[in-house]
RNA sequence: GCCCUCAUCGUCUAGAGGCCCAGGACGCCGCCCUUUCAAGGCGGUAGCACGGGUUCGAAUCCCGUUGGGGGCACCA
């Protein structure tokens, strides 16, 4: 195979989707297995659902991903412009090549008429699809009839003869439902994504269209247009897609994780984010589920990619997310965790955070996770709150004395140090009051870190220094 | 309703006729370790949707049923 070509395609309507992340590190993985290109195109064909600020997010995921293209609007290429909105001119020559051979035709009805019109297919419960009202009629005969407008669309006709099958690189032969005559110009002018990917698509010398399964249906339309026009057709990859926990097509309304800021707000890794992707859609390439893009791309074929739409579990996502942030450099970890501290509004002391960075390593699954855990520590105190569950198991009578021996056996230390912490708790607690660990420990963890589940307690109370510590200490107990 | 598509533990999957009374991972449960929680170690729970074929032999092939999903826009 020599050197594919191939894009992603998002419409910038709102937040970027994952399904976006998802076909690019297919996209990307066949590309750079093959030393093709990947190429970033934007689909903004749609001007009532158009978000102007969309378009920088999708380049701000898809970096942040490290899913980089060679070609796109933003870096430019051999094939400009790469939005489709500035590429109103290319299209039209194809829709008027179209209308002079037949191919294609003028259609002036209302949308209340087609509405009306489907509405009573599905009443008879017949196949919807447009009845052909304005086919062979001028606009003169047409208007008589009633139910037109002033701004038409183009259709196209389809043959009664359309091929209905096609080969997919990942299902192999599969055949889709017989189309509709499919409008291709809008009545703004802009093309309908029918004819702009394939414009597109064929004029960018894309090689491998991937996309997801939800396009089966339409891909007759698209092969009718490749040969009206007399394009070369592409290989065509329709991927699973991916589902909410109910099954149904993964959705922002239904599913966070559908939004790919979402994963950015959380502290996912991009590294494990897309190396779940890849689990979802083709599996282990190798002996690990842990693996790297380059071990991913390696090996990449599209015959192994699954054909069944996978759910998005999040909870392996987390445990992935956990094994990734674990095999972080710790420099790296508590650069990361920093920026997430900085994010949440907490005080960046970088000192503290350096310091419970390695507390929390491999006790967080997200990064959001590992700032919940040290916020104990960066907290004003006066903000500070012990969880009421937490006090009220362990505060109680029990608790008090607990509290009442562990002050001063801490303020008469001399030097303030979890080995010294520990000793001196150990002493006075363990070995002095007979108290288990658990029990003794328990109380002094929820007075001074406001949980019952925190980093180590001697550690953190290092951390949090005496003056700090002690206040916190006594704060309990008066409570108590 | 019509068309298309898919079907192994709750979830993601291995399995391309005998190696499978089905293997791994996440989750969940238990035990160990342990100052809590994690991490780690050990063990457990749970599945070939159903019915017919084909075959000496089927999770694997064929047909049907059922179930899931997608599409049926001047949205992509």
């Amino acid at each position: 195979m020599s050197s594919p070509r191939l894009r992603v395609a998002p419409s910038p309507t709102g937040d970027p989707h994952v399904g976006t992340a998802y076909m690019s590190l297919f996209n990307l993985a066949f590309a750079r297995r093959h030393g093709g290109q990947f190429v970033l195109r934007i689909e903004d064909t749609d001007r009532a659902r158009f978000r102007a600020d969309s378009e920088a997010q999708i380049y701000e995921t898809l970096h942040w991903l490290g899913l980089t293209w060679d070609e796109g609007p933003d870096i430019g290429g051999p094939y400009e412009p790469y939005r489709q909105s500035e590429r109103l001119d290319t299209y039209q020559p194809y829709v008027d090549q179209l209308l002079a051979d037949g191919h294609a035709y003028t259609c002036w009805c209302s949308q209340e008429r087609l509405a009306e019109m489907r509405e009573q297919q599905r009443r008879e419960k017949k196949p919807t699809g447009y009845d052909r009202l304005c086919l062979g009629k001028t606009y003169e005969e047409r208007k008589a009839l009633g139910g037109t407008t002033d701004t038409p669309v183009v259709r196209m006709l389809i043959p009664d003869d359309v091929s209905l099958t096609f080969t997919d690189v990942i299902r192999g032969e599969v055949s889709a439902p017989r189309p509709d005559d499919q409008v291709i110009l809008k009545a703004d002018g802009f093309p309908t994504y029918h004819l702009a990917v394939v414009v597109d698509d064929h004029l960018m010398r894309i090689t491998h269209v991937v996309r997801g399964e939800e396009w089966i249906s339409s891909t007759p339309k698209h092969l009718l247009l490749y040969r009206w026009l007399g394009f070369e057709t592409p290989e065509f990859a329709h991927m699973p897609l991916l589902r909410n926990k109910d099954k149904s097509k993964i959705s922002k309304r239904k599913n966070p994780a559908a939004r790919l800021t979402w994963f950015v707000e959380q502290g996912y890794l991009p590294e494990a984010l897309l190396n779940f992707l890849a689990l979802l859609g083709y599996g282990q390439p190798g002996e690990s589920e842990v693996f790297t893009f380059e071990q991913f791309s390696a090996s990449f074929e599209w015959s192994r990619v699954n054909t069944v739409g996978p759910v998005f579990d999040i909870d392996k996502l987390n445990w992935l997310n956990g094994v990734y942030i674990r095999e972080l450099d710790p420099a790296d970890f508590r650069a990361r965790l920093e920026r997430y501290v900085l994010a949440a509004g907490l005080a960046a002391d970088s000192a503290v955070v350096a310091a419970a960075a390695p507390l929390v390593q491999e006790r967080c699954q997200t990064l959001v996770q590992g700032v919940d855990l040290i916020r104990f520590l960066l907290i004003a105190e006066p903000e500070f709150a012990v969880d009421e569950a937490a006090a009220a198991k362990q505060l109680g009578e029990a608790g008090q004395q607990v509290l009442a021996a562990a002050r001063p056996a801490l303020e008469g230390l001399d030097e303030w140090t979890h080995g010294a912490i520990e000793a001196a708790l150990s002493a006075t607690l363990v070995d002095g009051l007979g108290l288990k660990p658990r029990h003794a420990y328990g109380p002094l963890r929820v007075a001074v870190t406001g949980s019952a589940v925190s980093p180590p307690l001697f550690e953190s109370m290092e951390i949090l220094g005496r003056e700090r510590s002690l206040a916190r200490l006594a704060a309990a107990q008066r409570d108590g």
